[in-house]
DNA sequence: TTGTAAGCGTTATCAA
DNA sequence: TTGATAACGCTTACAA
């Protein structure tokens, strides 16, 4: 019903055989010029493109990669799922988006993409569960997967993350140097096991300057509101005194949220009476009202790494690539 | 080299022939129960599932649905993506994202989801210029298309929008009540016959109450500085008398833009010295320091409505669908 | 360079 | 209910 015209009819109209079409079609064609150019107008004229579907079967490649995204809040991933969507099909791979929540977990995702025969898996930032390796181990045989912007979690499994103790040691360089001395760390969720490693080396590179960390601070969450909350709450029940002077928040969107708070509803000054500091550098970081110091990932490495390995022109091993401070008024 | 289990691998340890194995992992299947179990146990033991590239072969659809996006900054569509993932996984589908650029336009996408055999494609929030529908028209099988968030261009291509013309006349009886006389109207592009028709309609709602509109800004773009930008040539060139007193943005992104220079640049506080309206209800809308009225489309019925047409569960044609207002303090 | 045969793993159809 | 044959449209040998 979809596609009628098939090799075979270009070659009926070439009059050559179909192998001639398809050999046509392909990389390291080996085609008499003159026949080349016979199927090339009767191609035209049917209008005859190869089944990329007949041709995965045959060789056991879809050149498809599944992504597997389970929160589409945060606006870093929009960027780099845009990026990434980009680059795969400037190598001729397409992106299949998988949503991860509760009725579709990643076991179900990788099930299911392994039955559609995807050529690899990608988790972006998101970390699986215990359940999953069992299957992986077992003789069931699963595409590939990675992990993007994430630990990861077994040793198989390469991971491609931002280097997180790089990273902090660049913001609290850039914090001691400005002269901040009570750091406090406001974080998203309260698994370090599975988390980015970010509270640790926050609170080691101040250690390694004889300064404690003054608080962590648990939002519980990558949200906005959250980080709202756990500002409001931290605030209220944190004399002036004793507040810290800069806040290093998990990520931006966190950032935002307990900014908002300290100014409109505690009154502070931005960054004279606290600072505040990002990771991410999301487009709201940017805007003159927030002004966010904040953290970049290297996104176009990190993605270049990941579909490297993927298509094979890298080894795969896990790799941390470092990042880029990003200085605005917040500090 | 994937996945070596077939039907035939089950059968031979199940003691049954390949048809039956086939036939158990289908919907209307009829096979005795005895049999049926036995093939579940071989199944389980060498973790078989049918190759559904297999399957798409033969039956010529592959449950994959392409949607085609050209802007990934505008927050609303991250909603509306993560909502489409969603709903398409639980009808089983799966969602191919392509993303539109220079290197890759809807003509490529179209015709590259046309060769992997796409079920459908969804052009979502994106209009496509003329070039092809002629190869549309021409014997080229491509898969149906369907246009979301955006008037369709072709009769023959379903789209599925939210009503503008209702959605203004809900904005304007709002206004009106509020006692606002100057309206002007932020506009993101300038091609009306591609855009959404919302300045038209807003025009025409103000008309019937014998209200001129003051002006039509454009800003060129749906970009935050675009709508910064805008107002902040249009504040600079408008004397305090003869400014509007509300605001009406093309959309969310714009009036956050548009704003955000009202207040830091001009002083003006919102919305005593002038209103805001935006469109979308993205999540930034609902934080404190914007508290925009705004006009939330109808994502779920949109989307709903969308893959059952897919689906073949409803008929092929285009719908508008009612969305809801929402009003905050900026008006 | 060209043609042939076998196969990828499933579905559709029809006969038993 | 079951089994067999013929697709689906291409690739990968290998032979001519």
């Amino acid at each position: 019903m979809r596609k009628v015209v098939t090799a075979k009819d270009v070659a009926d109209l070439a009059g050559v055989s179909k192998w001639i079409v398809i050999r046509t079609f392909r990389e390291g064609a080996s085609v008499s010029s003159e026949k080349r150019v016979k199927v090339e107008e009767a191609a035209k004229v049917l209008n005859y493109r190869p089944n990329l579907l007949a041709r995965s079967l045959a060789t056991n490649r879809t050149q498809q990669i599944g992504i597997l995204v389970d929160d589409f809040s945060n606006p870093y991933k929009w960027s780099f799922l845009e990026r990434f969507t980009e680059e795969a099909q400037e190598r001729g791979l397409v992106t299949v988006l998988i949503n991860l929540n509760s009725n579709f977990n990643h076991v179900s995702a990788v099930l299911d993409a392994a039955q559609r025969q995807l050529d690899a898996i990608v988790l972006f930032d998101t970390a699986f569960r215990d359940e999953i390796i069992k299957d992986m181990q077992m003789g069931e045989h699963l595409p590939p997967l990675y992990v993007l912007a994430r630990e990861g979690q077994f040793p198989d499994v390469p991971s491609v993350l931002c280097d997180s103790e790089q990273a902090m040691k660049e913001i609290v360089e850039h914090l001691a140097g400005k002269g901040y001395k009570r750091p406090a760390f406001l974080s998203g969720t309260e698994t370090l096991q599975l988390g980015l490693g970010r509270a640790l080396y926050f609170q080691q590179s101040w250690a390694s300057r004889n300064v404690g960390v003054v608080a962590t601070i648990m939002a519980g969450s990558y949200r906005v509101e959250s980080g709202a909350d756990a500002m409001r709450c931290f605030l209220n029940r944190t004399p002036a005194m004793l507040r810290p002077d800069i806040i290093m928040c998990e990520n931006d969107v966190l950032a935002v949220g307990a900014m908002d708070v300290a100014r409109s509803e505690f009154g502070m000054r931005v960054p004279q009476d606290m600072a505040f500091v990002g990771f991410d550098n999301i487009p709201l970081a940017a805007a003159p009202s927030y002004a966010l110091t904040t953290y970049e990932q290297p996104r176009d490495q990190m993605i270049g790494r990941i579909l490297d390995m993927i298509g094979g022109q890298a080894t795969k091993h896990s790799t941390r690539l470092r990042g880029r401070l990003i200085e605005r008024s917040s500090t």
